[in-house]
DNA sequence: ATAATAGTGTCTCTCAGACATTATTTA
DNA sequence: TAAATAATGTCTGAGAGACACTATTAT
């Protein structure tokens, strides 16, 4: 049933990759056709689909453990000029560098592929019909920030509390009240404080980790509605 | 590309069609290699996927508008002993007969290919990773209940406020308060009273149906948290 | 000392949840 | 008139949202 090559035929993944980069979100593109497209690749016979976008998103950041999902697959009969193509996307959240690290296994700027990082407010040509994935994968983010956690997944292992509402202000796209936040980003108990600090220009500020033992608990409940 | 047979190869879509029997939640199968698995049909080339699924579902109920949406893609090597096979899954809310109509375009009971609906609470063995799917619909279904509008679509165009109470109960599987229900469901303004009334064995009942002008603004805000 | 950022508490108002009685019909 | 189901309002507690000042550091 499956091509000699050893691909699955007719068929392939794409990834959706945001990340923070300075004050604006990210998502991760390289060439294709003259324009830019959301990286992928075919299917090896032998490999799951989530495997398939793992070693992906892997081969393009040098990250194992980012937050991954599968997001929709697109397959209408028009969509790929050149033949009849099935797409599964996924998306993902790649972290921040952390702060102060060396050699930080980081997202790169620049990959074998030709991978670059575009802001999401001004993104060049997308091939196809990217530009709608990318939109659903958009709405799908802020959606997600909204009931669950997820938002941790774009920041560094440890963080600020002013750190994680830029976050949250830059996905959500709108200014968030100080103390509201804060309140109820530590009431639904999924971050707890280090005891570290970080200083910088005003007063050094506490910095907070994701709580490892409430990661299987995500709420239900919205976070911010 | 393609398969010479004009069918995409190694590609399936599989619909997992949720109705209301009496006072239980059912889903539609068919037999299949002596259990019982969701419909399912190889993709046309020159179909898209949406088409094939709902194209799936008008064969077996003879319906052309019912709910229908993307559930999610399986595609692990290992899913299905003859070959590798991915499955396209969505799922559909059929919605009950008619009251009172004669010839009925409703769901039947038995078809062509020995399509029977089942309880969802005691069903026949499953074939391969069928068993996850449902659970995995079904979570989705009472998620979405929860948060949209949805449960209209598994009812007929006019129904009574209870008749709604009781798809809900069912769908989430717990009592709901009447008042509450009440003041909610129609604070949310989905729903619209008509003119006319059921008679039963009581005090006959208002029959409401969906607002058309307000199935586009699906309330963002949650129903019944 | 001044500039910069971190950190904290209260009040109000809306909404969810619990709860019991009256109204209208058929048998 | 009895049995069955429909329809309706209030109170209370929790949480969202608006809002301004003090604390701690670097320059």
């Amino acid at each position: 049933m499956s091509s000699a090559d050893g691909f699955l035929p007719n068929l392939e993944v794409r990834v959706i990759a945001f990340s923070l980069q300075g004050e604006r979100l990210h998502v991760l593109l390289v060439p294709e056709g003259g324009q830019r497209a959301f990286p992928g690749s075919r299917v090896e016979c032998e490999r799951s689909l989530d495997e398939a976008a793992s070693g992906q998103l892997y081969c393009l950041t040098g990250l194992r453990e980012a937050y991954l999902e599968q997001l929709y697959t697109y397959g209408d009969p028009e969509r790929s000029p050149g033949g009849r193509l099935i797409s599964v996307v996924y998306f993902a959240l790649v972290p921040a560098a952390q702060e102060g690290a060396a050699a930080q296994a980081a997202p790169m700027n620049k990959d074998a592929a030709g991978a670059e990082w575009f802001p999401v407010e001004s993104l060049p040509g997308l091939v196809s019909d990217h530009a709608a994935m990318l939109a659903y994968a958009l709405r799908r983010l802020r959606y997600k920030l909204e009931y669950s956690a997820v938002g941790f997944q774009l920041l560094p292992e440890v963080f600020t509390l002013t750190e994680l509402q830029r976050t949250y202000e830059m996905i959500l796209g709108e200014k968030l009240d100080k103390r509201n936040f804060r309140r109820r980003i530590l009431q639904a108990g999924i971050i707890e404080p280090t005891p570290r600090l970080r200083s910088g220009e005003g007063r050094p500020a506490r910095l907070y980790r994701y709580r490892a033992d409430a990661v299987a608990e995500v709420k239900a409940r919205r976070l911010f509605p």
